[in-house]
DNA sequence: TTGTGTTTTATTGCCTCC
DNA sequence: GGAGGCAATAAAACACAA
């Protein structure tokens, strides 16, 4: 302990004793009796008929504090716990108002039998806990959301290796065709029997231009995914390009292509994978500030406090 | 009982605001 | 410059497994 360090009882304060292990001055602070803030700061060697040579307890009520037995010599230099009582009053005023005003300080005290200084530690610890504990469950609710997106992308990636591979085989089928008259009826059929996934992909490529010859697809790794409902496919499909590196995903999806997503508010489906920006946005608890924008963009989600 | 991790109470130093 | 808030930290109290 620090020479000249003040410590606090309850009601009272003491100044611990020096280095070289000297008697122990206690200070009777008293409730109310010392100022929030800086307390007994530049008072050492304070002259007060109160100062005692000893040692006493943490929290103990003023008529506690009158009582011979808490003047034993063999009383240990504790730090007590509030009571329950007291606590439950704290955390009462706390729900109320977290920030603690002077005069609401100095009744509190006055009504637990703690020092002024006590009450401003106890809320200044209780915010501190409620921070981290809003800390933590911010990353719980980021972590959920980031939990549910990469599941949806790892679908997303799937389908798009599969479509990819489809896209292949069936250009593969129709350069046949072109070169097999007898293959033209086959791929009617075929065609139907197709799922939608390639019928969207190639109307993507109609509508977008960016799949080359070879059924890669230009521009990064844009993955596809259908906007259309049902097994009627429109010509038009929304891509979702962004970057998903590190664990964490930046971009937007929509962009020209998306017309029946738009409608939907931001609906993106496809088979086996479902997407809904803000439904996923608001799961994790985040709100947007324009509701009308809310599906187009990931950058402007933020908590609501 | 004891070692260890967690919680609670309190201090210190720095910063901002008035 | 004083008051009060916050982050970092110390240390006592507490919980609990071995």
């Amino acid at each position: 302990m620090d020479p000249g360090r003040v410590v606090f009882h309850s009601g009272l304060a003491r100044l611990a004793a020096p280095a070289s292990g000297g008697p122990q001055m206690l200070l009777f602070g008293g409730s109310g009796g010392a100022s929030s803030g800086g307390f007994f700061r530049g008072v050492p060697g304070m002259d007060d008929e109160r100062v005692i040579n000893n040692k006493r307890p943490f929290f103990t009520t003023h008529e506690e504090l009158l009582e011979e037995e808490y003047y034993d010599d063999q009383a240990q230099e504790k730090k007590r716990r509030l009571t329950a009582d007291q606590v439950q009053m704290l955390e009462r005023s706390f729900e109320e108002e977290n920030k603690l005003e002077p005069e609401r300080k100095t009744e509190l005290a006055r009504r637990l039998g703690m020092a002024p200084r006590q009450v401003a530690v106890w809320f200044q610890n209780r915010r501190a806990r409620w921070k981290n504990k809003q800390l933590e469950q911010d990353f719980d609710r980021l972590k959920a959301a980031y939990d549910a997106l990469a599941a949806d992308h790892h679908v997303v990636l799937s389908d798009n290796d599969r479509l990819r591979a489809q896209v292949i085989s069936l250009t593969d089928k129709l350069e046949g065709k072109e070169t097999t008259p007898s293959a033209i009826a086959a791929p009617a059929q075929e065609v139907d029997q197709t799922d939608k996934h390639t019928a969207g992909l190639m109307a993507t490529r109609q509508h977008k231009g960016d799949i080359t010859g070879n059924g890669t697809i230009d521009g990064g790794s844009p993955v596809v995914i259908d906007a259309a409902e049902g097994t009627n496919h429109s010509s038009e499909s929304a891509y979702f390009a962004g970057d998903y590196d590190n664990g964490g995903f930046t971009g937007q999806y929509g962009g020209g292509a998306l017309s029946s997503s738009e409608e939907d508010g931001g609906a993106v489906s496809d088979e086996g994978c479902s997407f809904h920006l803000p439904d996923v946005m608001l799961a994790a608890g985040l709100v947007h500030h324009d509701p009308e924008e809310a599906h187009l963009s990931w950058n402007s989600w933020f908590w609501n406090e």
